[in-house]
RNA sequence: GGGAGCGUGGCCUAGCAUGGAAUGGUGCCAGUCUCGGGCACUGGAGGUCGUGGGUUCAAAUCCCACCGCUCCCA
């Protein structure tokens, strides 16, 4: 064993394991300025898959992809005050052109609303013009200086932001619904990573919006991260950016707004999650490649019959997997099975002079490291029902983590102690003051307050009921709903937990 | 905002106390050999010791300043 591998425990050092894990499986590289970073072509192609899947899900519930500039006025920027005071202090500034002071300074977008709204306003006349449901496919950039993490936290970073505009406020509140449990389908269903679904608090929520729901997910360090965010901005932004439009009615409205976002955060909890002491794992459907074929042959006389045959095995499977077949005569098998486990490929076949003389192949799973020899005529079947059985038992064992890190408290003394660990489900009773408290002595946030009326999070943990019942923390506690921090009657249930 | 530590071939690293030819690993290149779990051997290329200044016959080593990075505390 070598320095080419994972030297460090995901288990014994996380944060360490992390950064080899990523930089050694090639995703991405350190950029030149601190905390920003460079996506490799492999990384990139787990966001193109990303991309693609999302992007179908946007492009079928009528969303069109548009560019905008990177640049953004400082007089646009302030225009809606709130939202400029929360980015303010991570906003980058373009003060020159050449050698030419500018006389206005000119921000690198560290998000597009109020650059969108201005050009959206003078697209909007009638209501005829509504739904506007636009999406950009670009990057944010917003000044991280301290604990910057390559993916998690970076000064720039890809994403999606969708921006749609409607004419009542119900059609903004379905929309920024809708937008939440498309992101809920992808991350559970392709990246095979259980999410909680529900609303951001106040002190929590996107600057200047009326709320923000959100998908929050476990990571195994015990910390949460946001996986995705949809925001209901209501009129704050078509007030100050003159969004109106002419209704049926006859008389001028202030539109109805929404705003989303996914990021290549999504690869980082990807990796936290699925990773192991080997590195990457993918799930089968987000895996830029799901299958490697790895020949092995010892001398001439066997090495074309081998090739020949993880030719053909190629070809077979090519038609409806993404598979490589790894034909470098540089390197030995046993590098090469190293190597695809660091890179987390779902998939690999061995083929050998053994396989070829009793017409079988080897097929060995990065998940779970088994073994079996299928033949050949078995060989699409099996690999088939192999990707199908990765995918879902990635997602199953990120389930039971999550829920059994996920804990039911009503005093205040169990609750310091499960923080540590993860999810704290406790009663709160809507105060910031209490927040704010339970911030300062625990160091953790409210993540998000589950929805118990609607049917987002019944896909799974709800429909089992039990500790995520939706309106107990937990069962037979009816006697007891107190606000965990001021004792005071409480509102609302809240998941707590350190954030990344 | 406060404190501590670290910068040596692509990467990791020894050397620094007590100044005197820059150590080893990995990776890279060539060849031979191998290939069912990171093969082995031989040879080779690759270094402004973060930057600038100072002390000294002599500085990776001691002193000063600067730059960069990491960690801890608020």
């Amino acid at each position: 064993m070598n320095d080419l591998g994972v030297t460090v425990k995901k288990d014994e050092d996380f944060a360490e394991w992390y950064i080899q894990v990523v930089l050694k499986s090639n995703l991405l590289d350190y950029a030149p300025i601190k905390g920003f970073i460079v996506l490799k072509p492999y990384g990139y192609a787990i966001w193109e898959r990303i991309r693609e899947v999302a992007d179908k899900r946007f492009k079928e519930s009528g969303h069109q992809n548009a560019f905008l500039p990177t640049l953004i006025p400082e007089s646009l920027l302030s225009k809606e005050a709130e939202h400029f005071e929360g980015f303010k202090p991570e906003v980058f500034w373009v003060t020159h052109a050449g050698n030419d002071e500018l006389g206005e300074r000119l921000a690198l977008r560290p998000t597009s609303e109020t650059l969108a709204y201005e050009i959206f306003s003078r697209w909007i006349r009638s209501y005829r013009d509504l739904p506007l449901k636009i999406n950009f496919w670009n990057t944010a950039l917003r000044a991280e200086i301290k604990s910057t993490k390559p993916l998690i936290r970076t000064s720039e970073f890809l994403w999606q932001e969708g921006h749609t505009v409607h004419a009542s406020k119900e059609e903004a509140e379905d929309e920024a619904r809708l937008m939440l449990s498309i992101y809920k389908e992808i991350i559970e269903e392709y990246l095979a990573i259980p999410v909680i679904a529900g609303y951001k608090s106040d002190k929590e929520k996107f600057v200047g919006a009326d709320y923000t729901l959100t998908l929050e997910a476990l990571m195994p360090d015990g910390r949460a991260l946001q996986m995705g965010t949809s925001h209901n901005l209501g009129q704050n932004f078509s007030r100050p950016f003159n969004i109106k439009f002419l209704g049926k009615d006859g008389k001028e409205h202030y539109a109805w707004q929404t705003s989303w976002g996914i990021s290549w955060r999504l690869i980082g909890a990807l990796v936290m999650i699925h990773g192991d002491d080997k590195g990457l794992v993918l799930p089968p459907r987000i895996a830029p490649i799901q299958i490697v074929v790895v020949p092995i042959f010892y001398g001439d006389d066997s090495k074309h019959s081998v090739i020949d045959k993880c030719k053909n095995v190629y070809a077979l499977l090519r038609d409806r997997f993404r598979v490589h077949l790894d034909d470098r005569e540089e390197y030995t098998p046993g590098y090469k099975f190293n190597d695809w486990e660091l890179k987390g490929v779902p998939l690999r076949v061995e083929i050998g002079p053994r396989d070829v003389k009793q017409g079988k192949v080897v097929l060995a799973r990065r998940d779970d490291s088994r073994k079996v020899s299928v033949g050949d005529e078995e060989l699409l079947d099996a690999v088939t029902n192999m990707l199908e059985d990765i995918q879902h038992s990635l997602y199953r064992r990120a389930y039971e983590f999550l829920k059994s890190h996920t804990f039911s408290t009503l005093t205040y003394d169990e609750f310091k102690e499960h923080i540590e660990h993860g999810f704290v489900r406790a009663y709160w009773c809507g105060s910031q003051e209490c927040e704010l408290r339970i911030k300062e002595e625990t160091g953790a946030d409210i993540r998000v307050i589950p929805f118990t009326d609607d049917s987002i999070n019944d896909t799974d943990m709800l429909k089992e009921g039990g500790m995520m019942k939706k309106e107990q923390v937990r069962d037979g506690d009816e006697g007891d709903t107190r606000c965990i921090y001021c004792r005071r009657s409480a509102g609302k249930i809240a998941y707590f937990a350190k954030a990344y």
